[in-house]
DNA sequence: CTGAAAGCGCTAACAT
DNA sequence: ATGTTAGCGCTTTCAG
């Protein structure tokens, strides 16, 4: 119950102070009889390392600070777990701050773990622009490195998936399955995410299927736009609805049901992250997964590699390949010409919950 | 970019570190003038306090660790948002820990989080039992308050929703909707929410409907339990599942319609949560929402109570009573008598998504 | 390899 | 209302 110090081990030891410190941080070699004593001291006393006042004096808290813009974003969970997994094992402990996706919150969000010591910082920033200047502050002051999303160019570290790669699966699964009349449901949001998938859905689909029309709409990464979207583009009858994530597709599914359009028999859709949810509908969603441990074990990397002591070097841009995700609502159109369905450029796995 | 302390505000200032720091910290009255002198002192210098040299003297860290079982559990996200913005709101940061369900890890984040000086901790128990252990004795070092799920009696304060309250809510909707062959599709598992469902749902059928049918079904938490489960139900042909969380009712929602039956036509189902993915399924699921704010806000204010003095006096356990969510799933049977669907028990919101 | 001493940056008694 | 003096518990020079 009492607070064991290090002065009661030593004492009961029958060494000093600096010893038992070096034999139970492991800092410098003891002898082999005296660390014997010490831990034993230390496992009779119920001694526990007081990690503040270890921190105050190393200069090191072995915390990180994880910053997110709202952690009810679907796609995020999964990505925390397999952060704090990877960030546990190196023995660090992790201070949550979620900002409600307010850039002003962020910052002070920021600045408090900053107070607080954190050796370094993970940040999935909230917007692009306004997002930068607090971030770019903080990254002088520890390592940092953004995740998901970027935050301008130069300005720190970054780990994020390769969104053109995704895309590309995406399109190529589309166009090998005869689909030639697309439409891309993104979003206007100022988040980089939203700005890469739109940019490179535009640029992939005019090089894969130079005549195909390829319409775009941009709303938020909402199930409620992608029932919106559905109502302003169904008109002109696309073949395949590519949308920005697996949410806006959600939406999109649900208002093709009640507009009594068959998916994928009159129309495929595609998501974007593969987040729980896409392969609960039905259809499941077509959708390109985010490698979400490797996600996590980069930025580790990254964070130890700073720690380590490489100064502020130049930013290093990690980009990872998503994975093609098969699931029903891409699966055979009814009405094509049958030259049109080649088989697929990629290898496919399908979904074994809607066989 | 150097790290300024509070000695060279003081310096700066012309007054000593102690009345700087009792400016900055507002513990005791100071002059007028000289706060303003240090303010600007500090302001000029972008003076930021150190938290961990504050800490290490004043013995309290403004930190509170929160433990839980596994983030991607989808009914969790909510509830951490809304923990870290209630937290927030006191100037406490959050460390957060993820079990992965497994009471050992637990343990060792728990103590890991002593170790870091947590002033309290928020533990959602992996296992009633498995997690006792290490949860009784973190409580006998900190305030802790324990979240969701229980951890046997007297243990620690505790906050949950009224699973009871609940589950008599979705009975009576059920019943006064003239369903009467009911079945329920729980969870074996070893937490006490499990437990509670299931054991409420049976004395609570019974009270409500004499001499209607109550089969009980344990499996887990999970879509796939719930696609089992209707495979073995089904023949009996029960016109009500009632299922213990709302990742079951997705997964008899799936079966059934695969199985071609109608929802609710045929059968009526409900979950528990209020997850959101329950208003995405189609139909939208009925299920009671955990009032998810209060939760955390219950839980801070029993933070507050202890570590605002109150001594290791007995433990409170608060039960908040869940809203009743009516969707689509719970929608009129199609065989029933017309003296059986009378007027419902309890106010109602139909969802508006599926009108 | 080990001990003694000096703080890390701050707050809390005790003085005044 | 302010200054002075001690540390919080630990790690880290610096001696030996």
């Amino acid at each position: 119950m009492a607070e064991v110090t290090l002065r009661e081990v030593a004492l009961l030891s029958g060494c000093s102070v600096s010893t038992v410190s070096r034999v139970l941080a492991g800092t410098r070699p003891v002898g082999a009889e005296t660390s014997r004593r010490v831990r034993q001291a230390a496992e009779s006393l119920g001694y526990v390392p007081n990690q503040v006042a270890r921190a105050l004096r190393s200069r090191s808290t072995g915390t990180v600070g994880l910053v997110l813009p709202q952690i009810t974003n679907p796609f995020y969970p999964s990505l925390v777990r397999e952060l704090t997994r990877a960030l546990h094992a190196d023995d660090r402990a992790v201070l949550l701050a979620d900002c409600d996706d307010d850039p002003v919150e962020e910052a002070s969000r920021i600045a408090d773990l900053l107070g607080r010591q954190v050796d370094a910082l993970l940040v999935i920033p909230a917007d692009e622009q306004r997002s930068r200047e607090a971030v770019a502050a903080a990254a002088r002051r520890v390592p940092l490195v953004l995740l998901d999303r970027g935050c301008g160019p130069g300005v720190a570290d970054s780990v994020a998936v390769d969104n053109m790669a995704g895309m590309s699966l995406l399109l190529e699964h589309l166009t090998s399955g005869g689909r030639r009349r697309f439409c891309f449901v993104g979003a206007a949001g100022t988040d980089s995410a939203a700005a890469e998938r739109a940019a490179t859905y535009t640029s992939v689909a005019a090089l894969l299927a130079p005549g195909a029309s390829a319409r775009v709409e941009l709303g938020d990464f909402s199930v409620a736009w992608g029932r919106a979207a559905v109502d302003r583009i169904w008109p002109s009858r696309p073949d395949a609805i590519v949308c920005a994530n697996d949410l806006i597709a959600v939406g999109v599914l649900q208002r093709l049901r009640e507009l009594g359009a068959d998916v994928p028999g009159d129309v495929a859709v595609t998501g974007f992250d593969d987040i729980p949810v896409a392969e609960l509908t039905a259809p499941g969603i077509t959708t390109v997964r985010q490698p979400v441990g490797e996600l996590a074990a980069e930025a580790a990397r990254l964070l130890d590699h700073r720690l380590a002591g490489a100064g502020p070097g130049a930013c290093r841009t990690v980009r990872l390949a998503p994975a093609l995700m098969v699931r029903a609502s891409s699966g055979p159109a009814t009405h094509l010409d049958a030259a049109d369905t080649a088989a697929p450029l990629v290898a496919q796995r399908t979904a074994e919950e809607h066989p």
